[in-house]
DNA sequence: AAGTTCCG
DNA sequence: CGGA
């Protein structure tokens, strides 16, 4: 039921259709109030991967580096993190504590994310979730420290990854989406969900 | 390097 | 194209 790769956890189709379909449906409506955007890199580079937060913090990025806003680009508030979401997150990580951050990413076009850590929250004791939706995605797993072999897995719609522990700070990134590949979503691509706790 | 390009 |  869980696989394990390099301590990163993976629960494939946990998700049911049903569930995808009513998570997909509670994200449209976060997507209505903090519509999608492609931040910059540190190089000045606008990110292929478009994407938006609900929570107390959302992720963002520009010049000045990575971090987490209380408000969206627009300076408006993100929206709550959806009812099926939380659901998720207490169902599959056991904590009292739920997420401040629900990171929606959107890989569409050949939209890609190069190898990286999740580093800029305050406590890595805390699980990051993450929930795919919609077309296949080559997930790529690396190391904690730069460099080294790395082994990757495609992901499918409905399937769940939790890093914690020794894998918290692994290396992780998106190669390639397959196109076609689910009729989850209209217009087709993938939806990342990161659930984090931020402070 | 939350990116590219280039190599095989 | 997959991997470095």
């Amino acid at each position: 039921m869980v696989l394990k790769i390099r301590g990163v956890a993976l629960w494939q189709g946990l998700l049911d259709r049903p569930a995808q379909e009513a998570m997909l449906a509670d994200l449209r409506a976060v997507v209505a109030q903090a519509p999608l955007f492609s931040p910059q890199t540190r190089w000045g580079r606008p990110m292929s991967v478009q994407m938006t937060s609900a929570g107390r913090y959302g992720w963002y990025s520009d010049r000045r580096g990575y971090r987490y806003e209380r408000r969206h680009p627009s300076g408006g508030d993100w929206p709550a993190i959806p009812a099926s979401v939380l659901g998720l997150w207490r169902q599959v990580t056991g904590l009292e504590r739920d997420p401040d951050c629900c990171l929606v990413n959107l890989y569409r076009d050949g939209a890609k994310m190069g190898l990286h850590q999740d580093r800029d929250e305050a406590d890595f004791r805390w699980p990051v979730l993450s929930v795919s939706l919609g077309d296949d995605g080559l997930f790529r797993i690396g190391n904690v420290e730069r460099g080294g072999p790395t082994e990757s897995v495609w992901l499918r719609s409905g399937d769940v990854l939790v890093l914690e522990g020794a894998a918290r700070l692994i290396h992780h990134g998106v190669d390639r989406i397959r196109p076609g590949s689910s009729t989850l979503l209209e217009g087709g691509g993938r939806i990342n969900l990161t659930c984090r706790v931020v402070d």
